[in-house]
DNA sequence: CGAGTATATCGACAGTCGTCGATATCCACT
DNA sequence: AGTGGATATCGACGACTGTCGATATACTCG
């Protein structure tokens, strides 16, 4: 999937001119991805985290949603570029991709 | 359904410290309403038009889908608090709400 | 190597969502 | 009143999504 930011660059503040089918299209697989509870809930750990960055094994339990669910939410926040993977040794980190959600943001913005 | 004003301007951006479930839940509601292209099509339409306002009249052509289903995307755009209805006369005008959009992408900056 | 732990993937299931055709409602105009 | 146009609602259908239990994979430590 193409990520925020390659998807985000392009086009200026939505409320300026009409939308593109495949602007659009691109600017709500993003807003998707972050559009859940449990997902946005998952970035603020990791983002309020030691170096934006945080352990799965410290993002299952706050959440009290199951382990294979944790890391379905984790999959759908990278493919969309919000987040990168990182193994070290036995444990996986996920690391907030900066100005990820920022281009976003820029995008909602009224000029 | 809690418009996105009252339910954005409670928070801290979400990069600042964990989201509670609530909170996580209001802001997943909001983006969820945008997060789809013909609604954000929808949205940027108008945006552009005069005075943020547009007929849906309007709205029903650039789009191809149906009318049913165009109107079924300004009832979630309503419901969120994106925008606001007025009928004048056999027509209908949609109107952007000042700082909705903004107070979303509020949340979302890193602060 | 073998046991234990951490994380990802798979398959299934219920619930939600986008779309449509049909129909209802409301308004303007004659 | 009656006709026609604009918009909303209803009911249905297929597609997608969040969740789970079971299982696979990968790594660590004896």
């Amino acid at each position: 999937m193409l990520p925020v930011i390659a998807a985000a660059a392009c086009c200026a503040p939505l409320t300026r001119e009409p939308l593109g089918q495949a602007q659009a299209d691109d600017l709500a697989r993003s807003l998707k991805a972050i559009a859940d509870p449990a997902r946005l809930r998952l970035i603020s750990i990791i983002a309020a985290s030691e170096g934006q960055e945080a352990c799965v094994c410290d993002l299952t339990e706050p959440l009290d949603i199951g382990q294979p669910t944790v890391s379905h939410h984790l999959r759908v926040l990278t493919d969309a570029g919000f987040v990168t993977r990182s193994k070290r040794g036995a444990w996986a980190y996920y690391q907030l991709v900066p100005g990820a959600l920022d281009s976003v943001a820029r995008l909602l913005v009224t000029a």
